[in-house]
DNA sequence: TTGTTTTTGAATAAAATTGATTGATTATGA
DNA sequence: TCATAATCAATCAATTTTATTCAAAAACAA
């Protein structure tokens, strides 16, 4: 077995496992002791575990789940702005949608204390949501990697059942001809459903731009407003106004 | 055990009990006395616990962080060998229901890559799912505050929509005359229900009896196969195999 | 092929962890 | 208050784990 596979295979064992013995890995790799104790001084120096007396663990690092940490530090400060802009928008008693995202979660600590029933489809969401007291649903579906997203079939059936006061989207672009974009098709199926229920929407709009599946064309954007930041490009925002309501909020 | 293990569990007990003594932790990690006072020290000069005479409790700071996937629980040991038997049932492309609970989220590390389609009402079991590759699908209900369970009558409707080769339950306790038991009587109607939709179904039971609501009478224990650990009383065990297939894994 | 470098496995001494013991300290109840 | 029991910290020997060294094996280049 070369050692860049041996590697590969600690690595896997410690996805699963999280912590393993050297006698655990030097049954299940077949070299020596000594080999794979080089193995993990090696995979330490590149941060790539942590090891301890005994055996090893996976470092911190590769243990949390990159995409959502990291994506929920983009831009984090303007995605505060305008969840806080957003959340503002509710009225006691009211129900509403969350879509899953990074932008949306960022609404969770505002809506506590508020007397409000949340629907979502944003696993991330739930535990936030219910540590707070918040009366909330889940739609259900297929978990999608990366996001924690539900979406699916079974999402929009389970979506349809549910008639809301407001939703609260968040995408990756506005797209100057197609409207509103994502980069996941299927989750711009929920976004798009999620739309039709609710008596108002409100699209939550970070500025960056790299989406590219539309969910809402541009004749549909007067369904909702746009909330975004002073950071979208002027002429974006010039182009949106000519279509819809867009709360502009500074950062 | 790796001593690192030993001090997550040490973490986990407290996290659920909130202080816990010597003894009970010498019980619980198998340790001795003077490793677990060790543990101790070095617990508390991280800031992780706060030593009390007679044991130990959590730190204020980490009482004031909790993290819900993390929060495992007490037997954690005792539940990862559970958890590792029940997960060799599994054959390849089979679709299987994996309830809420502490005891179901120990599986999880044993069903990765092995071509399973995984439905779940356990909101900290989807990212840890996810995270493997695994295909998940989350049935929606109401959230539930502490367990994060999806429970409620939208849960059981769409639990229903499912059929399962095989279904894995976690339980509170096995009362001798009703049956399998838990505190919360909206997830007792969760399990019962994946109980009727699965061709086989798995309960999984660590030691510890503290509920009292009935999700499955005596009479229909024998629908489930138990599996336990060598930790559930004798008696109790001998009873059990009265009505149903018992198999009892070693700590 | 030959010579060089890298990787591996075994041996061994150093370091860390563990469990038991001891005596000191602290809590508990009369 | 005192006596008793429980808990604790310190020490030591036994065990386990680790780092280091060295020779053999493998990979590589000329």
């Amino acid at each position: 077995m070369l050692h860049t596979e041996r590697r590969e295979t600690i690595i896997e064992i410690l996805k699963t496992k999280d912590t393993a013995s050297i006698h655990e890995l030097v049954e299940l790799t077949g070299a020596s002791e000594a080999t794979v104790r080089r193995d993990l001084s090696k995979l330490e120096s590149d941060e790539q575990i942590k090891r301890i007396h005994g055996g090893a663990s996976l470092s911190r690092r590769r243990r949390n789940e990159p995409t959502i940490a990291e994506k929920s530090s983009v831009n984090q400060w303007e995605k505060k702005k305008i969840a806080e802009a957003a959340a503002s928008l509710l009225e006691p008693g009211e129900c509403l949608f969350l879509d899953a995202g990074t932008t949306t979660l960022e609404m969770i600590p505002y809506l506590a204390d508020r007397d409000l029933v949340v629907v979502t489809n944003g696993i991330p969401h739930v535990p936030l949501l219910l540590e707070r007291g918040i009366e909330t649903y889940v739609i259900g579906g297929k978990g999608k990697q990366g996001t924690g997203a539900l979406v699916g079939i079974k999402a929009i059936e389970a979506l349809r059942e549910f008639c809301f006061d407001a939703c609260f989207l968040g995408i990756n672009g506005v797209h100057p001809v197609h409207g509103y974009t994502t980069p996941d098709p299927d989750e711009a199926v929920v976004k798009r459903t999620a739309l039709d229920l609710a008596e108002r929407s409100y699209v939550l709009a970070d500025h960056s731009k790299i989406g590219s599946i539309t969910f809402a064309n541009i004749g549909e954007l007067a369904l909702a407003e746009v909330i975004t930041s002073d950071r979208l490009r002027d002429d974006e925002r010039t182009n949106l106004k000519k279509y819809t309501d867009v709360k502009v909020v500074s950062t």
